[in-house]
Formats: structure tokens, C-alpha cells, sequence
DNA sequence: ATTAATATTTAGATAAGGCTAAATGGGTAA
DNA sequence: TTACCCATTTAGCCTTATCTAAATATTAAT
């Protein structure tokens, strides 16, 4: 049976991130700089997971995850998003004070707590951030996305998703209301720099910068 | 500041469970016993706690625990009772499927974590084990309780804790109807061998031998 | 008061996970 | 094609936490 360490399952977690937003083969390189650690320590840890067969490793080309990799990086994912979901919705933590714990939450080892967990969540298909919850075989259910810059004038929808996580970012987006859910209608854009001017849940006036916008992502509903 | 590792934490709250348990000397044999290590692996633990000044520690002398031992001790005592009452109460755990969660959970670092979920949980004194729940700074209300081998015929009282809490100890408990909360009357006493009969919950009769009831505490109540 | 038994510590290994410094592979520019 | 630069790996070391085997201290028994 497959046994993962701490830190095994921080590396195999990054690399999944890392595949799944765009190439397919990670770095040597990109991991050091997502793990804050040393390259030298990076091509140690691929030495381990590729004999634990959840990574594809070929030296001086990168690594790519196996199909066992990708489902035991699906449950990590999986425990971290519900435990997001419970920091948020029942001790009332902050949008951009969960991640930190959660990170520490997800690598507890219990099957029951988990299926538990989920269920007195009420089956949440998606984390405070939009984020789909994989379920317990991994399957996601992803929501066709597009980043709020993308939007027309006139149309609308609903926000999903940041792409830029950052606490600076998220306790930006609380201050101006700009929460997961949030109703949101373009009602201009500004030609020269591609800045925005919004309609927050029906009330509230708001001008974003293209940038903000591009980060920010949302299903469109009209 | 104090910092102490997941393993060293371990060890700190073996030690402080076994101070609390009579004599004031913990022997390296005692919690080698305890954490199922060797005894050569204790000594080495001994001595890096005792640099982190959490043990007095005099060798062949065995350890005793100092304030800002049973400070740290308290704290991670709060987490796991804290822990055991979550999944008890919203998690719908059983009383003896807690222990081993807990034992993983007590080690998230986050005191916004533990105030809020103490807060979600409506500030709980008692763990579903009965045992006091330490308070931020480490006040502990205790119950003054006895073994129900120790109550005379008649007497009657509510059962609030037990000491061996081995899981087959709590299935049996489970199964007779002796939970924590469960109220108690000694209806007979064998003088020969010290086994009982009690009345729980007013409703059912129970035999049960000197040595379990010596595992059984309870507060009196007549 | 010695000796035998037991408890404890020391010494030396191992594995995980990190580091630095040095060696090496691969890609690119001339 | 050769030289050079950057990415990557290897080698060697550190710390934590464990182990076994050997040495030593304490305690108990005669």
C-alpha cells in the first residue's frame, strides 16, 4: 500500500499543481522555487516519489505524475478544499486566513474523518476560493471559467475563483466586496488600458484594473 | 520562543500524564514503555528536551516536568480533548474511535484555530471521555472523583471519566449502556471477590467485576 | 561489602529531509 | 564544432528520531 510522508505529499501536491496549469513536464528548477527549498533537495525528493512510482522520472528532463501519483495528489487536494470549506463556513475564518492551517489539516491520515467531514459539510462541491472538491474517487467537476476581463459590456455572472491567491490579493477582494459568489455586470470597459468599471451584487459601483480583473474568475450567467 | 517538534510534544505529554499519575519521578523505562521506543531512544529525547528546558532532568534519576513543561503539556492537552469533542459531537465519531484522530490533530499549530473551534463547540469543559478540558491558560476545573468499586451500597452517582481507555475497554462500556454521563446506583456488593451490582440509568441491572469498576470514575451524588 | 541483576546511558548506524560546493549534462551562440 | 552558460545531479555534511550493542551506574541480595 502506498504511504506517503509529509513531505512527499507537499511534492507530489506541487507537482500536480505545476502540471495541471499548462506543460506537462515539471522542473527540477520550478519545484525548488514552489518548495522553497534547494534544487539539489528537489532532485533527492524525485529520486524517492519515483520509487514510490507516483512520478515518472527521467534525470536532466523533468518529471511527469503517474496515474497512481494523480490519485493520491486528488485526495491530498481533496482534504485540503474541505477543510478550507470548514475553517470558512463553521469557525468563520477569513477567505485569506485558511490556507496556512489547511496545508497542516490535510495531511492528517483518516479515511472516516474525511468521509465524515464531507458529510456534515453537506457535500460541498467547491472550496471557499471556487475551487472544485475532488470526491473520493477523484473526480472533479470543473465549471466552464473565464477571467472577469473577458466579459463584454452588458454581460454578467457570478464569481468562482482567483488565480492569484495571495493574502494581499484576497484581503483586497474582501474589502471591495468582491467575495466567491459575488453577481457581478460589466458596465464598461476603458478602451486604452483595458480597465473596468462593475455592478457588485446588484449594488455597488466598483473600478478594477485590468490586471485585478484578469485574476479574478467567473462562470458568465447572461 | 518554545518550539518543540511533533515527536517532542509526544514525549512532553507522555511525561506529564505520567507525573500526573502519582509519583513525581518519570523513569526512562516508564516512558520507553509508554511511547513503545527504546529506552536508549528516550535518553536522547531527555536530553533534548532538557535543553529546551521543559524537563529537569538528572541522569539515572529519571525526569520531572518543569512550569513551562506543563504549560506546553496543558496546551497540547487543551488541542486534543478539544479535538475528541468535535468528533464526537459533530462528527458523530464513537467514544472509542477519537483517540488515534486526536492524536494527530493535537498537533496543528494555530491558536486562532483552537480558539475558534473551542468557541464552535460552545466552550466544552468535559471531553467525551469526562476528562477536564484545560482552559487557554491551562486551568484545568477537575471534578473530585472516585472509582465506582470505592461507593457503598446505595450510594448513587454519575459517571464522568474512565482510566483504561483501551478501545476494547470503551466497546464494552459501549455495550452495557456505562457511557460517560450515565447515571449509577450500587445495588450489591460481593463481599469476596469486591464484584458489584448497579442500577444504570435507573432502568438496568449490570454485574460487573471489582476490576472493572475500578476503571470506572464517577462523581457521588447521595 | 561485594556481587548480581536491572536500569540507564553512550557509541555508532540508519533513514528522511534539508543544506553547500563541486561535477556534469545539454542547449546555444559564434 | 567548440566553448560557455545554466540546469541538474552528485558528494558530503547536518539534524531529528529511531535502532542495536556495549558500557556504566544504581539497586537489591546475600
Amino acid at each position: 500500500m502506498l504511504v506517503l510522508t509529509y513531505a512527499e505529499e507537499n511534492y507530489l501536491k506541487a507537482i500536480y499543481h505545476l502540471s495541471e496549469g499548462g506543460q506537462h513536464n515539471v522542473s527540477t528548477n520550478d519545484l525548488s522555487k514552489e518548495m522553497k527549498t534547494k534544487p539539489a533537495s528537489v532532485s533527492d525528493m524525485l529520486r524517492r516519489l519515483s520509487e514510490k512510482e507516483v512520478i515518472n522520472y527521467r534525470k536532466y528532463y523533468g518529471v511527469t505524475i503517474t496515474e497512481m501519483g494523480k490519485k493520491a495528489a486528488l485526495q491530498i487536494v481533496r482534504k485540503h478544499r474541505l477543510w478550507e470549506v470548514f475553517l470558512v463556513e463553521k469557525l468563520m475564518f477569513s477567505w485569506d486566513e485558511v490556507h496556512d492551517v489547511a496545508e497542516e489539516l490535510e495531511h492528517i491520515k483518516s479515511q472516516l474523518l474525511i468521509q465524515r467531514l464531507d458529510d456534515f459539510l453537506g457535500n460541498p462541491k467547491y472550496d471557499p476560493h471556487g475551487d472544485p472538491i475532488p470526491d473520493e474517487y477523484g473526480d472533479v467537476k470543473s465549471r466552464p471559467r473565464l477571467p472577469l476581463n473577458e466579459m463584454e459590456i452588458q454581460e454578467s455572472g457570478q464569481i468562482v475563483a482567483v488565480r492569484d491567491s495571495s493574502a494581499a490579493f484576497l484581503r483586497y477582494l474582501d474589502k471591495v466586496g468582491a467575495y466567491i459568489g459575488a453577481r457581478v455586470k460589466i458596465l464598461d470597459k476603458v478602451e486604452f488600458d483595458g480597465s473596468l468599471e462593475i455592478l457588485v451584487d446588484n449594488k455597488k459601483n466598483l473600478f478594477m484594473s485590468k490586471d485585478v480583473a484578469g485574476n479574478i474568475l467567473v462562470i458568465q450567467t447572461s
